[in-house]
DNA sequence: AAATTAGTTGCAAATGATTTGCAATTGAGG
DNA sequence: CCTCAATTGCAAATCATTTGCAACTAATTT
């Protein structure tokens, strides 16, 4: 049988020890941008563009082109999921270990609110797609758009 | 009952005098820029980037910037349907008149192939995931990847 | 057919996100 | 405390996309 899906939101944070020691098992240093960045993402139940991460930093505290860096380091090792929002920038979620962080978002197309989705692409739908079209190790990219509540009236 | 999803790329490209003049119904010209870009658009079964389209023109005929204007426009009138397969660049394929466009495609990470998508996420689902979040006009914006059959040798 | 004019275009410069070269700096093991 | 590979800040480079503007032209009006 197969596991049901663990999302890093619905539990609590990792501790930020857990995230310093992986990056060390794959000598990486521990610097002071990578923890500051680490606890904001730590903190954010959502996918974070590398401005915002910025901007949550005090100022001063790490380059942008650091973050930028940091990021796609961070990605490469399976440590934060990249998502697109079809707006122009790439956003990051931090993900737990043996998790994927295969996931979506219903994201409100006028406040940009963002909610977190448990609902998959049917497995079976994917498959006959793969099938089909003799496509191998196929999976997908899928966000929500619409009006959040707040924004109806 | 649902009227099935006629989807442009499964029937014979529209013609380009129904193009034009739904263009001239807009009051917009029809430019010589414009009827080649519609003349590629309409050759093309799958979405091609600005650039792309760009390539195809024989060198001189148009300025890239004048491309990224039509695009702009023809997608205002409903004439195109944008899609985003997650590298940076906008995709654009045209659309029928009644059409809204909306569907998916299956890209190989390897080669970039593309085939285009019957299926859809399932409307039930998608109601559900709205009505469970209180928001109102969900869609959403799907894309398939993997290895096609010639990249998996 | 010439005049009129709103819509278009080319070109260059501006934006915005992301990447990169490089010299100076520093974390972590020894 | 030494050593050195990893990391950083800063500036410049890339890339996709947008925009200002003066010159141009399709389509409509004389
Ligand atoms: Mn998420
Ligand atoms: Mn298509
Ligand atoms: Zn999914
Ligand atoms: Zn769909």
């Amino acid at each position: 049988m197969k596991k049901s899906c663990q999302h890093h939101h619905d539990s609590a944070p990792q501790e930020l020890s857990t995230l310093t020691s992986r990056l060390r098992r794959e000598s990486r240093k521990i610097t002071g941008p990578r923890a500051a960045i680490l606890e904001i993402l730590r903190h954010h139940p959502h996918p974070l563009t590398n401005r915002e991460i910025f901007d949550e930093l005090p100022k001063g505290e790490c380059d942008l082109a650091t973050i930028y860096r940091a990021m796609q380091m961070l990605e490469k090792l399976g440590m934060v999921k990249r998502f697109d929002f079809g707006d122009g920038a790439a956003r990051y979620e931090l993900m737990g270990e043996g998790d994927d962080g295969h996931h979506h978002h219903l994201i409100c197309t006028r406040c940009d609110t963002v909610v977190e989705i448990e609902e998959c692409f049917p497995a079976e739908i994917e498959q006959r797609i793969a099938a089909k079209n003799n496509f191998k190790a196929v999976t997908h990219r899928l966000e929500f758009f619409g009006i959040c509540p707040a924004c109806q009236k």
